[in-house]
DNA sequence: ACCTGAACACCGTTCAAGT
DNA sequence: ACCTGAACACCGTTCAAGT
């Protein structure tokens, strides 16, 4: 349970290269199977058995937030850092074509871990809350500048970047995510109708 | 192949029945189990043998089609109807939120049906394409009347829609779907900046 | 503290044989 | 023209035994 609970790193130190080895073949992997990629495949190609990848990682989320989570505090940063740029509303979308990008992350898979449910007081939660902490301060200041509507909240706008996401993850045109998220940004901005 | 390529229905009566009761397993699977339902438990609640199921529906796409084709024609319908409705842009979201609620069908199974690459000539493909051109006609009626921004296309908005019913199929609040299609729309109208 | 791999269950898909 | 179900392949998950 140690290490499913705590979030932190095996203690052996072959526990730990066999845990980076999974996390390689499963990112290798993610890319090209999508959300379904097969677990016993990621352990063959980790050259691992298959009891060991259930050891470190019980579950697929859990798999899937260990090869994630990190993201979530590179986002934290950027938004402490665009916290003090002169122009809020820019800050914020500049911010959140980057929630895009790296939500894109593994066929999406970056975007639906960050909307995942978390264990309570489970580290990618931590993680996550304080990026949506961060990325809240970035809203409502646009907001008290008044260059964002006040009625919309963070959690709403990173859910349609989700949504932007996995509409255009088997589309033709995988490209067509900026025009969707160009609609999203005129749709929170100050000034439109109702 | 005749069924399979042609769409029709089977000649004989039992072959009929059988596949009406495939339809209907389906159907009731979807809601439970979603996107991944198996087929096995498909043949098994409809009675028949699993090669029936495969004799009928050659792949999980063809089945979906089946299950959810003839929704695109009531929406065709329904975008002729309002087509002399007195507000375009009225009209318009109205047939919108109807896609959001058909689209929502079967776990969003509905949605993403409709966003699926078809096969040429079709008969899904042919609903499809009727349906957006009805749709289509909506849409540019509101932007002739300068209501809605004229840089936009029905494909976009459809995608997004689908977008927004995957970001909330597995969220906490399946009914946020809502304020997020008042984003979209908003986004959409004129007025806005950019 | 961690690894191994056999064991079991379940599902996808094909296809020869039947009616 | 359609149905059947055995046959094969593959994967998910657990767990007793090992180091």
């Amino acid at each position: 349970m140690s290490e499913a609970l705590t979030g932190g790193l095996p203690r052996r130190a072959d526990a730990r290269r066999n845990r980076q080895k999974l996390l390689s073949a499963a990112r290798a992997l993610i890319d090209v199977q999508g959300r379904d990629l097969a677990l016993e495949e990621v352990a063959r190609r980790a050259g691992v058995a298959i009891g060991t990848l259930y050891n470190h990682f019980p579950t697929r989320q859990a798999l899937f937030q260990a090869l994630f989570a990190d993201d979530a505090e590179v986002l934290r940063q950027r938004a402490e850092e665009w916290r003090s740029d002169p122009d809020p509303a820019e800050a914020l979308i500049r911010w959140l074509r980057l929630q895009l990008e790296y939500g894109a992350r593994g066929r999406s898979m970056g975007a639906t871990v960050m909307n995942m449910r978390h264990e309570e007081g489970s580290p990618v939660q931590q993680k996550h809350t304080a990026m949506h902490e961060a990325g809240a301060a970035l809203l409502q200041r646009a907001q008290a500048n008044g260059q964002v509507r006040a009625d919309v909240g963070l959690a709403r706008i990173l859910r349609l970047i989700l949504g932007i996401l996995l509409a255009n993850e088997d589309a033709p045109d995988p490209d067509g995510t900026l025009p969707m998220f160009g609609i999203l940004i005129d749709g929170i901005r100050t000034g439109s109708a109702s």
